[in-house]
DNA sequence: ACATTTGTTCGGTATTATTGAACTATTAAA
DNA sequence: TTTAATAGTTCAATAATACCGAACAAATGT
């Protein structure tokens, strides 16, 4: 098991985000953990979808997006502590990253 | 050749503008429509890359954009004139949108 | 009618995504 | 110190998407 990868600040570009949120499953995982008091690790996610994800599906999406630079994820004993970089993001992309999850979780409301 | 379709505004999701944005060649698509004062043909944007892209390739970008719901078609002769639909955005997505074109053009100009 | 221009559709190829199975890494229990 | 349990990764086969040349369609002009 390699160190994770997590790019720096001026590596993140704006492709890459909208990548990271053009599937459902991630958008959901980081509107999850940008609205959580506390980080959580990966399997908190396995049953973020109606139907059960596989962990390896799983673990490409968490990789997704750390590597696009939208989470950090750090090894605390056996799991993985997830968090959002929005602060980071926010310096570097302005609004565009909260006005995403905002539209995301308004239309989620709505059904 | 079928009539074109266009989404109605609340079909529009999230989920489908990032992903239509998050291919490199549709947002500069949308980018260069959302700040040219006039609408623009298909055609216009053969060489909107490095390398000249296939019609074929162009068309389908801009069935994703238009299915995708941001972007209007209309036949005008033998050309499809394209336009935003950036106001309509605004109005069910609030700033995304916007602030999505903002950061891409922000990192085009820092090259 | 014929040619020209603009864009779409089709079908084969190439790229990317999904996932079960095997594996690694860490911790705890025996 | 084995042994087991837990969390996540990697591999490889399959499935789903994307790309693009070639043929086609629709509108206009000659």
């Amino acid at each position: 098991m390699r160190t994770l990868y997590h790019p720096n600040i001026e590596e993140i570009t704006v492709e890459g985000i909208l990548h990271a949120f053009s599937d459902p499953v991630r958008i959901d995982i980081f509107a999850s953990l940008a609205a959580s008091e506390c980080a959580k690790n990966c399997s908190t996610f396995l049953n973020i979808q109606k139907q059960a994800l596989p962990k390896s599906t799983l673990s490409q999406h968490f990789r997704i997006l750390r590597e696009a630079g939208l989470i950090r994820s750090e090894r605390k004993g056996v799991e993985l502590i997830n968090s959002t970089r929005c602060e980071e993001l926010k310096d570097r992309f302005g609004p565009m990253v909260l006005a995403i999850i905002d539209a995301y979780e308004k239309q989620q409301k709505a059904g």
